[in-house]
RNA sequence: GGUGGGGUAGCGAAGUGGCUAAACGCGGUGGACUGUAAAUCCACUCUCUCCGAGUUCGACAGUUCGAAUCUGUCCCCAACCA
């Protein structure tokens, strides 16, 4: 099996830098794990990497769509196992929980195309029943209100009869590197990151985005509707930051679940860990 | 110094005699998730030896079978008048 290198973790780790340090030490290339950073012009609010940044490393997958254009995660599945077929030492890096298991294991997206609002007439009760009807093991595992999830599972019922209930099967010989830091220094991180993106210009960003007719409220990404709401005069600057701030740090938490709970992974405490730890682990896997 | 107002769980804020360990919101924590995933959703959040018990609603002292809710004194807070 090929051998992958997966680095993630909450955003606000420092993913990004560590990635670079190791990518030149192993002559790896980075391919990008992160949904938002998938799209051009978000770059600022999105902690997009810059080209001084990358020194020379080849990143792939970042920026390849225009914000409304339609990209799915199988489309992520499928451009992103051929990279890894092309590349020699692939560093996959973002935080993306979701793109990672669909990229690196036997995640089943092979079925048509999404369909869009089914239902609209029926309750979340009445949608959850329908659910339970067809499909009752998977609606046992979604609360009603999730309607979206609950859409979803309809969906899969009416075209594959189930939801899998078995974890997928890994595609690679991987090392899956999970950088976390405690929880206040990770808050801390992220609060003071947030500044800086507004110092770096994230809100010309948006009016740069807005004045190419992208509408900022449609934005599922993190701060780009509460900038837009700002910029409306809604929202106070010290209400929006704060609010943003507080979106980034709930982001946090959600993805460490994830990781906890969904990926098999290697933890490593960046505030205890040096980079030569990390190398020598990377060393011996490499090796075996 | 004077007048009327207010002090409720980490914060904001309901509650104005029993149905109140105290609505609700935020924050925090844990969790779900095989296709919007930086999405969507759920649970818990006074304390403990946690299917039961113990301590709360500025403090103290009262009234009452029973008080966060009524009375008195005191302490703080913002506002207004001097």
């Amino acid at each position: 099996m090929k051998k992958v290198i997966v680095l993630t973790g909450p955003t606000g780790v420092g993913k990004t830098n560590i990635s670079i340090a190791l990518c030149k030490r192993f002559n790896g290339e980075i391919i990008n794990a992160d949904a938002s950073q998938i799209y051009r012009h978000l770059n600022i609010g999105t902690a997009k990497i810059t080209n001084e940044e990358m020194q020379e490393v080849k990143h792939h997958l970042l920026d390849i769509v225009e914000p409304h254009e339609p990209f799915s995660i199988k489309d992520y599945q499928i451009i992103g196992r051929k990279l890894i077929a092309e590349i020699d030492l692939p560093f996959i890096v973002g935080g993306s929980g979701l793109y990672i298991q669909a990229l690196i294991t036997d995640y089943n997206l092979d079925t048509k195309p999404r369909s869009e609002n089914q239902y609209p007439e029926l309750s979340n009760e009445e949608l959850h029943q329908l659910l339970v009807s067809l499909d009752p093991d998977a609606a046992s595992k979604i609360h009603p209100n999730n309607r979206r999830r609950v859409l979803r599972y309809l969906e899969i019922a009416n075209e594959r009869g189930k939801v899998e209930a078995n974890p997928p099967h890994p595609i690679y010989d991987a090392l899956v590197l999970c950088f976390i830091r405690n929880r206040t220094s990770l808050y801390e991180r992220i609060n003071l990151r947030c500044e800086e993106m507004f110092q770096n210009g994230w809100i010309e960003e948006c009016i740069e985005l807005r004045k190419n007719g992208v509408n900022l409220h449609q934005l599922k990404d993190i701060g780009y509707r509460l900038i837009g709401e700002y910029l409306d005069g809604n929202l106070s600057y010290k209400e929006m930051v704060e609010k943003i701030k507080q979106e980034q740090r709930h982001y946090a938490k959600r993805q460490m679940t994830w990781f906890r709970n969904k990926m098999n992974c290697t933890f490593i405490d960046l505030d205890e860990t040096s980079i030569d730890e990390i190398i020598t682990l990377i060393e011996s896997f490499l090796k075996s």
